[in-house]
Formats: structure tokens, sequence, C-alpha cells
DNA sequence: TTACGATCTTTACGGCGTCAAGATAAATTT
DNA sequence: AAATTTATCTTGACGCCGTAAAGATCGTAA
């Protein structure tokens, strides 16, 4: 039995093997992309069998479902601090804050995002991934509603207003990550940033 | 040889294979999704051997780029008839109709929409698909640019417009297309387009 | 010490994309 | 019309993939 918290890779059990693939398999989806991905690559890259993952995640599916569960709660954290460091009092300031914190993610962890986002791969029924991706909805809901006064999915003009901020921050998202939007990008990091936010506080304002 | 235009897949060859393995993929697409999208399945829904396919279009990446440059050509086509349907003196209501027409076309074709923005599976050097993706572009451009009197792309405010009328639109049919928008799309069809109509027109005003 | 359950490996299977070689049909040349 | 060339499609093989089953090894508890 291990006393201490070391690693201790050697023996034929490996430790913490759950959390060894889980970075594995994020390394593997930033290099290979989601489409290159595989579950051989991660276990290569882990040190181990290609069978070994089946145990700690069942199939493909049930480890990308716990990654992007992580993706979800690394996002909240993200989006939190952003908003955390906005004016308390300027709940406009602070949901702008929110968006640009949706947008710095994205940027810093694109694979991770599309995954997210734009893969079929992950099982959002799975508890914990359902649960991760809902508190991030929340979140968005709350501070759309703290702008508007009222819960935005109660009313049509504030599900419109919803829509709109969600829509513009990950369409932002989105179209810098699949690298189409070379106009903004083309610029130095500091004038990209200085239009982003041009532009979300000018939707959501 | 043949001398007339019947397909007559009988023989040996099958007649016109490149079209029918174009009409297999995007159904294989639509079917299977993205993910579940294989060659082989092409070649077997079109009656033929397994390689018979890469004659034609080489690798796997060869047809999904002859596919999404399809997709491309289509895409121009919904966009633009929405926008000469509308007003030809109003050009932000023409703007707001390619928009809508934006999202019509995604919610209508959502496996090839994101064969054409969320994927990396196609070859966007590939002439035909740089060529009809950059006229989509295009378009973008000079519908921003009629509204705004200059061409976007040389002015700073120009690219922030720009950036926001391409992020609301493809924002809202990407939230759409991946079925998190549930609060819109809980509506009636009727009710969810108003709704994207005065979301883009109110951004895009 | 022994038994047991958890963890990892090995082996095997079918499906995948791709390549090479062969077969057949169509087009071209003679 | 016959022969030859070219285009098209099939067959078979390779290595990689995900997954399942069975065996090996380790930690733990009886």
């Amino acid at each position: 039995m291990k006393t201490n918290g070391e690693p201790e890779r050697q023996g034929y059990h490996h430790g913490d093997l759950r959390r060894a693939l889980l970075e594995a398999a994020e390394i593997e989806l930033a290099e290979k992309g989601p489409e290159g991905f595989t579950l051989r690559g991660c276990a290569k890259r882990a040190g181990v069998s290609h069978a070994a993952p089946a145990h700690h995640f069942g199939d493909v599916a049930g480890l990308l479902s716990a990654l992007a569960a992580e993706g979800f709660e690394r996002f909240l954290k993200t989006t939190s601090a952003r908003m955390n460091a906005a004016d308390p009092g300027d709940a406009r300031a602070r949901l702008v804050a929110m968006g640009l914190g949706y947008i710095e993610f994205a940027r810093a962890n694109p694979a991770l995002f599309s995954l997210m986002f734009s893969s079929r791969k992950a099982d959002f029924q799975e508890d914990r991934l359902q649960r991760a991706a809902t508190a991030s909805f929340e979140q968005l809901v709350a501070g759309v509603g703290a702008v508007a006064g009222v819960d935005p999915l109660t009313t049509r003009e504030g599900r419109r207003q919803l829509a709109a901020t969600w829509a513009i921050v990950h369409g932002l998202a989105h179209l810098l990550l699949s690298q189409r939007m070379k106009f903004l990008q083309d610029q130095s990091s500091e004038e990209l940033e200085e239009d982003l936010a041009a532009i979300v506080s000018r939707v959501l304002g």
C-alpha cells in the first residue's frame, strides 16, 4: 500500500491512471485535433496498454465525456474569474467580462472547446458533464438576468437578449477557432482583444 | 459509348459514379453525422466496391472537399435568394435577409453546414472549395459594405461591424444546430423565426 | 498464508482508410 | 474491324482503430 502521495509509476499498477489518461487525452486532442484523436494514442502516451483505459472510462465516449466535464468546470472558473474582476455594481460590465472570458477560454483551449461545443463524441447525458454544462448555462442566464432585471427565460424579450448575448460571444469564439476571421486575427493580439471587447460590449449594451 | 443521357447503371461501369458518391456522402453525413461518416459506407450506398471512390476523389479528404465545395455553392444560392427577395433599395434589410438565409441553410443542411464550418476533414486549400468559400465570404463583406458605405476590410470600425454581423448569425446557427438553445427551439417554428429575425435585425440595425 | 477483488496486459475480432495488382469496359488508333 | 491504349472498377492485403474476453499481476483483507 502507498503511504505517501507520490506517483510511483514504476510498478504493474500505475498509481493514478485515470488522471494520467485525462491529461494524455487533453494533449492528444490538442495535438491531433478532435478528428485525429484516438484512444490507443492516449494509452500509449500514458505508457499503458491500449486496453487499459477501458477499465476507468468504459469506452472512448466515457473518456471524452469526463474530459468535457472537466472542460466545463474550468470554463466556469475562467468566466467567473473575469466576472469577479469587473465592477460588482455594474451588471452590464460583468456580463461583458463573462463574454470575454468565454472567448478567452476558447482561444486558450481550442481542442477542449471544440469537444465541448462541436462534438458528438461525448455523452452529454452523463451526470457530471450534464451538471457542469448546465452550471455554465445558468451563469449566462444569471448574467443576462442581472442586466435585464428579470429571469430571461420567462419572457420573450428576455430569451431574445439571452440568445443574442450567447450567439455573439459563441460566434466570435467559434469563428476565431476555425481560423476564418483572418481580418481580425491578422492584427496584433492587443488590437484583437480591443476589437473583441468593443464588439461584445456594443451588442450587449 | 453512351449515346443517350440515361444512367444505365447495370454494367461494370457505373455511369456517373462521381455524382452518385457525392449524393451518397451527403446522405451518410446526414444519417451518421460528421463523426460516424465512412468512405466505405458511401461506396456501399452507391453500390460499388470500397476502393471505387479513390479513383474519383483520391481519398476521403477529396470526397469531403468536393462535398463541402458543393455546400458553399448551395449556401451562396440560399443567401442570394433571400437577399434578392428583400427591398433592393434597403441595404440593411438585404443584409438581415442574408443573415437569415445563413441560418436557414444551416438548419436545412445541418451535416453539410458542420462539414463546412466545424470540420478539418475537408481540405480548404483545394481550389474549388477555396473559391466557393471565398465567394460566400465576399458576399458577406459586400453586404456589410453596402450598409456601411465603405469596404469594411479597410477600416477598423468596418472590421468590427463585419465581425459582429458574421458572429451573431454564425453563433445562432451553430448553437441551434448543437441543440443547445432549447429555450428558443421549444417554441413553434414561426415563433423561432420571428425571434431570429428580431435578434439579427437588432444587432445589424 | 490464503483468498479475493482491482488493475493492467495479451490476444483476437471486425471495421476503417489506403495502396497495389488485376479485371473489365470504353475510347482511340491503326 | 482489329488492336491497343486508357479509364473505370474489383479484389486482396496492410496497418491502425475500438472493443471484448481471458490471463497475469498487484494490493488488501480475511
